[in-house]
DNA sequence: TTATCGTACTTCGTATACGATATACTTTTC
DNA sequence: GAAAAGTATATCGTATACGAAGTACGATAA
């Protein structure tokens, strides 16, 4: 039950080299799973020797894999203490959220100027995102939830075929997910993200590229302010 | 002469620790140097005992800088082949300048909103800097005007406050600066540029945040566009 | 000239060892 | 009994050595 698998950047490793790739890039991508799967819980050491003996590497790999994930910001090392899974303060939220926020509004300004062919693809495949946003609603399925709105975003970065924009994007919403972990679901807010995204996306078919980005800026934002709403007081 | 302070990230390393900080980051903030100095050029393999010998280190720090390096998109690593210099293609440069484009942007609609007193220590720095720039465009100094236009620039992101956005716009600055190297000074266009600088600290001055997002974006795009019109056949 | 082969070099991964240091625990002292 | 000091252990940081695997390049042969 791999859910999420945008996050993980092995995505783009195609059936190509599988004894091509490095042992670090396989022992990164296996703590990264841990990590976004929240088996690894923010603030959590991760112990070297561990990792070693778990995947049956050497150190070395191991320490090439955390170096890379600390360079990512998903970890953070002190020196002679280990390496621990990032927890993230207020301001760092923030500062995401902002982030994504403009660069979710610059996604869908650039996919509402796309051609009407690729928009319809587009669309087509934001409404499935949406509706199975819906039923997972009905469930109360928050995972399912989660994952397919992250598939929706996700959908509309690609659009852009700014592939720069894809790797800083993923970045962002890895970091984000770590704080996602702690602070699940507000039912409520689940109807009105939806209704949202139903806006987006005729905004998307109407190719009202400033009325598209003006609405995942704030829908972005919108879900910012959900999350520091609910949660006044969690500085630990 | 170790000229952009900005782009290496030990400048947010305070005095705290000096004994604190591993082998592996000062590998990776001496290679780093190296690459953005022009002294390993993109393309240029570099060759893992002999960084270890010159910085008299063993492997082990060695490697792992290296992978940080990569993981930041500086290097590429082929397995058994050694790590290369990355260089860009014409389509990441593109995409580069588009995201640093919006980035630029939306700093300077920030800095736009912020509080008079924040806006006038900031217009102070950057009509120094610009006339830096002008002084540096007079002797006909290219490294000193590059220097200068980046201070002007990386001081409208700081102004923002969000350390994210700064941490993405260093990012991408450095991978720009691969392919900057090659491609020298166009004389003609530095006037053009500093002239739009003095255009956007006016929109600074007089807080119209939506026309110093635009001045901003729009700097960049030229400066893309020129890039792309000096340059059209250098697909190598 | 072209294709194949073989050698040398480099990297990758492992194993091992040792010093340094932070954390935890124990002991001492007030 | 509580706080401070000292010790112990675990882990990290680094160094070194060795074998495996792959690449690059030149030599050889057709």
């Amino acid at each position: 039950m791999s859910t999420l698998p945008w996050l993980t950047e092995s995505s783009t490793d195609r059936i190509t080299d599988v004894r091509d790739t490095s042992l670090a890039k396989l022992v990164r991508d296996d703590t990264l799973a841990l990590i976004l799967k929240g088996v690894l819980v923010p603030g959590q050491r991760i112990n070297e020797p561990d990792v070693a003996n778990r995947l049956k590497v050497s150190r070395v790999p191991v320490r090439e894999a955390l170096r890379e994930l600390e360079s990512s910001g998903l970890v953070v090392s002190r020196k002679h203490s280990g390496v621990f899974v990032r927890q993230l303060g207020e301001t760092e939220i923030r500062d995401l959220y902002q982030l994504r926020g403009l660069l979710d509004g610059f996604a869908g300004r650039c996919a509402a100027q796309l051609p009407l062919e690729q928009r319809k693809v587009l669309s087509l495949l934001l409404t499935a995102a949406t509706s199975a946003m819906l039923q997972a609603y009905s469930q109360q399925d928050v995972q399912a939830y989660y994952a397919e709105n992250l598939r929706f975003h996700w959908a509309i970065v690609q659009a852009t075929g700014n592939q720069q924009l894809l790797e800083t994007y993923r970045g962002i919403v890895q970091k984000l997910h770590l704080s996602r972990l702690k602070n699940l679901s507000q039912s409520v807010a689940m109807q009105v993200s939806i209704s949202e995204h139903v806006e987006i996306v005729d905004a998307l078919r109407n190719a009202d590229a400033q009325q598209c980005e003006a609405l995942m800026a704030q829908h972005v934002s919108d879900a910012y302010q959900r999350l520091v709403g609910t949660q006044q007081c969690e500085t630990t």
